[in-house]
DNA sequence: TCAATACACTGAAACGTTACAGATTGTCAC
DNA sequence: GTGACAATCTGTAACGTTTCAGTGTATTGA
């Protein structure tokens, strides 16, 4: 009977999909054992694990997720948290290719949990948690004080934010050194003559927010150069929006001379901005701005740019996910990435 | 001894995850009772599907995916296979968020399954089908004779193409009209005087490169302009390559007067290199450029947009593969979408 | 009154995996 | 020869779900 049960499965398996049981019985071997020989647990001796592996390379066994998932918890999947509406486009693409990158050769899978601007950016975190979707969560637009960060550390979901958090909890991030970005920006600015400058800020509530505007301020201050407000857009608005004031702002008398811009879009809109007030970007004014991709210099010559790379975002914030799974101190999976150089057109 | 280990499950449930079990032990009935209750058998009486079904949204029960995957095979899971070398940015961006509109009231999850340049584009296909790992798939560079959509047809997988094939087989797609997009494109550009027109195609190979080549061609004479080669790029090209390549053939004395590109990115290339060979767009050229985000206008007022929804292509290739596991016609589940009209810039 | 039948429900088995608690050897000290 | 012990290996149960093959009860028709 049991003998006729495994007869009848091997010759289902003949092209159906190899498991532990197909394995155990071209080895000989029990379930158990195979399962252990496998995973190189102690107790197997030697020459069974190499048998056992080697048959598996031969056949192509690969586990099961469905059957590990139940039995263990373990998902191997990695869920990368998305605004749909309000995240960069370049971002997007980068960072989920930095990603994939990093996981390829691990059992890891990828998995897009996006969100939209009507629900609570909590909502899409409650449910991967409630449900067990994932062992590892990527999220950016990350708060000083964020809710998903704190809901995930208190119920030690294995996590990493896209920009750091100010809470006084520790946990693996990776940043791209805003603060440093900005000051760079106006200390180039300054370098070339400019001293009224004005700043178009990440959405405010960001972390990066306020690193940003910080860098700005101190540089400000550091070169003797002043601030021109700019507050009531930021680079989560519409090219339009963006655009729009900037030609009011471009139009009044104390109107500046530079911009420090902390998107690639957001650029464009400033720059549509500035020649519809009929002024000339590189004679009247200059722009620095940060890009994701290297298209600012196609589009105006005359622009000053400062490169990020989401790529290398997503590569390190993968690596971090991996690395708490695997048991490793959060304190010690936290990266920066520091800003090159202002770069001008190299003609 | 039962009803012991049901108090214990009962108990740890307490702030467990609920399973059908605990929905069991709830409502006094059996898991097998539960389970069709809430999936709506037609042996189950009414007074206690709704029972069960209130139950179940109090507590707020979901299904366990692992145990669903095992028992059933299905994995309610739809695969998104991207090139992480050569897939357009904005691309990549709008069609995951298009997909996810699609499926975010359904149990389903987006999985990113990426290759990469040096891989056999079959390679995570085989992955996909040969580990059960999707009960959909979404492809895109889809190429005449496709040996991803052969595959997949033979072996029964439900997948949609982003664009078309010519095997003489049917499956569900979405694809842009590009024949129609190249036509009117050139069709615009004799309009306003331009008789000697270059385009730059898609990638060759795939399958809208020669849509593309063919509505360039039909319409050229058409309107009896005639076409000035410019084979040795295409919009998989750098953006350096097209950029020198343009500028090149924009210093010859038979340089063209028009040119139609299938790609915003290679279309600033295009403008750099007709600027390198200190010609002025608008005036001694025009180019008419596919775009999917609102951004060439900002670029250059003269350039000549016709757009191309990828958020939409996201969405019907969602839609399509849905229907399809759902087990519509496959060939009820093919769109097109139609190009708008050359837009000018509205100043 | 009795069989037939429809109705509402149920337990057991199975999907593929791992953890637990043995079981079977052989070796060694005494 | 015996007991102890290590080294290997194994069967069973369990994860949560669905399917199969029922079970029991009321209803119907004659």
């Amino acid at each position: 009977m049991d003998r006729d049960q495994t007869d009848r499965d091997d010759e289902a398996s003949a092209h159906e999909r190899p498991t532990l049981k197909t394995l155990a019985f071209m080895t000989g071997l029990g379930v158990t054992t195979v399962s252990r020989a496998l995973k190189d647990a102690p107790e197997i001796g030697a020459e069974t694990r190499r048998r056992v592996q080697l048959v598996a390379r031969q056949i192509g066994y690969r586990p099961n997720r469905a059957g590990v998932r139940l039995r263990t918890g373990k998902t191997n999947v990695i869920s990368l948290v998305l605004n749909t509406e309000r995240e960069i486009m370049s971002f997007v693409s980068d960072i989920i290719y930095g990603v994939s990158e990093v996981i390829a050769d691990t059992p890891y899978h990828l998995i897009v949990t996006p969100y939209s601007r009507s629900q609570d950016p909590l909502d899409p975190i409650r449910y991967l948690v409630e449900t067990g979707s994932a062992d590892g969560v990527i999220i950016s637009r990350t708060q000083p004080n964020d809710p998903r960060a704190r809901y995930m550390l208190e119920r030690g979901i294995p996590f990493a934010t896209h920009g750091r958090t100010d809470m006084g909890l520790i946990h693996p991030y990776h940043d791209f050194d805003n603060y440093a970005f900005a000051a760079e920006a106006v200390r180039h600015l300054a370098g070339i003559g400019r001293r009224r400058l004005a700043l178009l800020t990440p959405p405010v509530g960001l972390t990066y927010h306020g690193h940003t505007v910080n860098g700005f301020a101190d540089a400000l201050s550091e070169v003797g150069a002043s601030e021109v407000p700019f507050n009531t857009v930021s680079i989560d608005h519409s090219i339009e929006q963006i655009r729009t004031r900037t030609a009011q702002l471009m139009r009044r008398d104390d109107r500046p001379d530079g911009f420090v811009s902390s998107a690639a879009a957001a650029t464009l809109a400033i720059v549509a901005g500035i020649e519809d007030a009929g002024l000339k970007l590189g004679r009247d004014v200059d722009v620095v701005s940060k890009q994701s991709s290297d298209l600012l210099h196609l589009f105006r010559r005359e622009l000053l740019v400062v490169n990020e790379n989401f790529r290398l975002a997503g590569s390190e914030l993968a690596r971090s996910v991996l690395g708490l799974i695997g048991g490793a101190a959060p304190g010690s999976l936290q990266s920066m990435s520091l800003p090159g150089e202002v770069v001008a057109y190299r003609g």
